[in-house]
Parts: structure tokens; sequence; C-alpha cells
DNA sequence: CGTGGTATGTGCGCTATCGCACATACCAGC
DNA sequence: GCTGGTATGTGCGATAGCGCACATACCACG
């Protein structure tokens, strides 16, 4: 039942009379592949909350290549710039893993946040883990090789959704990591090879992730840590 | 007079109450370079608000090697993770250009921070374009050159300082952008044979900053754009 | 059961950057 | 004014990833 707002781990950690506030504000929402949620630029009207998607911040740049800035999905929520002041912001939000989610309208969103302590500490704190994992895709770009981000990338995803499969082409992967649709393949019969995982016309499932892990690069540790510091609350879900 | 706190554009927008407040918990430090202010994981004990020093948040990888994921100058401050409630962050903050500054003890910052709303928006709308100038990091290394990285950099801290000198080894730039300094010095040497900036031995002054702007990449202009933005009082001081 | 479109595999020359090894050039302090 | 240390310049082979051009393979739909 995708319908439960509760698979949200940000939703779920709200008790009491928090949650009996926002449960009726919550509408759910159908969240298809490509879908955007929100434009570079444009005023968010609405804040998401992925429980079966997944959502990539990405940075569109002007001769149309792009770069995955952070990944979303039931760990979290689409829009901190509304909260956090902006409105808007550079990036675009498209849905990369189709699937679920809820949603709240955008005024309701920063009422509840201005209004008090308990959401405001855990959104900010949500906030600081997702610019680490902004911070670290910088630290990646710069230094690690494809095959390292390709691992990197499988295991943030595979955090985010409740499945070990992915439904994703190699050239929608090229897309988030900014790389040619030729390397991801590469990269992917490699792990293929390897027993790791296996792939079918848009498919990957994973088959031994510990056997990722070894090969990811430091980042996806840092990212994966810092989470779980600053949201203890999604671990124990 | 480094002493004026007011010289960083944060503070500049304290008013009133609030401000009278802030004062007399400001305490004016002289900030030399390569001083740390904070080291990766640990707990910070001070909120650094530079005036006419220039700040490097960088992660610092297990090899040894390392990469910027934003500059913060008299435009902003250095220890978010107070406020937003984690404390500490996977980057260590380090003195890139020595100058001065002031501090406030966290747990100062952190009352006040929870007690009101003016400075609570202030600080999550410089918190946001902290997060734009990441992201904007993240695309850079992984789509652009080095020489418009180098662009982007020099512009960035320029326009966090007062004067058009730099006091910075072609060792340090690299580190900071994460490449070879051979890539820097080859870098720098384009654009003195270009005009626009001379250098020597530790001291680069920029002679044709529109210059530098038409080789930059556009992701400096989307970061200036977005801090422009989010902290106009920035702009009329 | 063929057919067209999408997804994946592979080869090849090109370029930016790396890693390393030096050559020079500048400055400070004796 | 020499000397040692730091900063900068340069050369060269290695390589990861790019751009492009195709070859194949799979699936959906008629």
């Amino acid at each position: 039942m995708p319908q439960n707002p509760k698979k949200n781990h940000l939703l779920a950690s709200l008790a009491g009379e928090q949650w009996q506030r926002w449960q009726p504000l919550l509408e759910h929402v159908e969240m298809p592949l490509g879908l955007v949620l929100y434009e570079s630029g444009k005023t968010l009207s609405h804040i998401y909350f992925p429980t079966t998607s997944i959502v990539s911040l990405l940075y569109v740049m002007e001769n149309g290549a792009s770069a995955e800035i952070a990944v979303v999905g039931n760990d979290g929520l689409v829009g901190v710039s509304l909260f956090m002041g902006g409105g808007s912001t550079p990036s675009r939000a498209v849905v990369q893993s189709a699937g679920h989610g809820f949603r709240l309208k955008a005024k309701a969103m920063k009422d509840e946040f201005d209004k008090g302590c308990p959401v405001l500490h855990l959104l900010l704190r949500y906030t600081q883990a997702l610019i680490t994992q902004m911070a670290q895709t910088a630290v990646c770009n710069r230094h690690h090789t494809l095959d390292q981000q390709l691992c990197r990338w499988l295991l943030l995803s595979l955090d985010r959704l409740e499945r070990s499969e992915l439904v994703m082409t190699q050239e929608l992967i090229a897309n988030m990591l900014g790389v040619r649709r030729e390397g991801v393949t590469e990269g992917a019969t490699k792990l293929q090879k390897a027993g790791l995982i296996t792939y079918t016309r848009g498919r990957i499932k994973v088959l031994d992730r510990p056997g990722l892990e070894k090969r990811v690069c430091e980042c996806y540790a840092v990212v994966k840590k810092e989470y779980d510091r600053l949201l203890p609350e999604k671990t124990a879900a």
C-alpha cells in the first residue's frame, strides 16, 4: 500500500499533535518517471515527500548537459527552498524512479514551519544531511572514477527504495551522473561480469550489495553515516 | 579598520534590537592563513563571521587529497551546522586568505537562533545560498575545464574580499580545486598572457575583471545571482 | 512472426588531466 | 652576495573519459 505516508521517514517521525495537524493536509500523489516536480527558478507550489519513488535534484546546463546534485527518496523531502526562504532554486527536480508520494501545499508547509520548534528542527537536520550529500557529490565528481560513482549512485538509490531492483535505463543514469551513456554501459558490464548486478533493458537488480560496498568510494559511507547521525529515527524505522 | 563587524554582510543586515543583543557577544579574531576553524566531525565551539578573510570549506579524502566545497567571506558565516542542528559536518574549514573576522559562542548563537524569527530567516536564506554554491561546485567539477574553474574560483574569492589582490600560492589553489599544482600553473599562465591577471610568488592581482567574466563558465553567474536574490541587503551594502 | 524502435555493446581517435621528473626563479637570512 | 627553501615553469608518457559511428539485441505491436 503506497498510500501510507508513514513510509516516508520524515513523516514517520512526526508524532502526536503534530501528526494530527499534518495528516489531513497531505495529498497522495502518483509520481511517474520523468515527472518534473519543480523547474529551475520557479516558485514551488508544493513540498513532496516520496514514499516509493525516487527524485533527482539536477542541474541542467545551458548546453543541455546535466548533473545530479542529490537524490531524494523515502528518506526525505523535495523542496527545502520553501522553508529555507528562497522559494526556488536553480535546479530541477525530476522523478527518477516511478512510484508514489505525498505532498503538502506550500503555504500550509510554510505556516507550519514558522509556527514551531519540533518540525523546524527535524526539517533543518534533514537539510543538513542533504547538504552533505551535495558536498560529497562535488568531491566525488572531482576525484573518483566513473565505476566508483556508479556504485555510489546505485547504493544511494537503493537505500531510498524498498526494492532491490531499479527501473532505470543506462541513458538515464548517464544523465544523472553527467557522463556518457557508453561509460555507464562499460561500468555496468563490469559489475555484471563480477556478479554484483544483473540488468536487462532498463531494469537493474542488485545481487550482491556487500560487493558493491566493497567497490564504492568513501563518499557513500560519508553520506550514509551523516544521514544516520542526523536522522536517527529513520534507522530505527 | 578590520575591527568593524559591519564589514560582514550578514552582521550588517542585523538591525535595531537584534543588533544590540549581538554586538556585545561578538569577539574580534585574527584569522591567519591556514588556521583551521573546525575539523571534520568535530563539534563547533563558535560560529565565524569573516570580514577581511576568506574561509574554504573543504573535504579531505582518506588519501589526503582534497576538494573545496564552498568559499565563505564577508558575505556569510562559517558553521551553519550549528543552527542546522547537526553541530558538526564531514568537512573542514580553513582560512584561505588571511584577515580578520568575528565569532560568536556556539551556545549564544543557538539560543539566539531558537529564539527568533528575524535572524532565523536571514540565516536560513544564507544557508540556501551556500547550498547553491555547493551544488554548482558539483556541476562545475563534472563538466567544466580547469581553466574555467580557475576563473570561477578567482571571481568567487574576489567577490568576498575588498581587495583586488589575493595572497595565495598556486599550490593552495590546486588543493582547493582538487587538481594538480601544475594544472593551475598552466591556467594561470594563460590568464597572465591574456593580460587578465599578474601574479608573483603567492600574490595574484586581477587586472581585468570583465575579462575573467568572459572566460568563466555559467556556474559563477548562477551562484552570484542566487546570492543576490537571497541576500539583497548585501548588494545594497 | 516479422518489424521498428529503444536499449545496450563495442571500436577508435582525441583531449584534458594526471603523475612524475626536473629546470628555473625568487626571496630571506646569514 | 651566497645559499637554501619555497614558488613557479616545462616536458613527457600514461590514462580516463569524450564524441562519434556503428553493431547487436530485445521487446511491443501489428
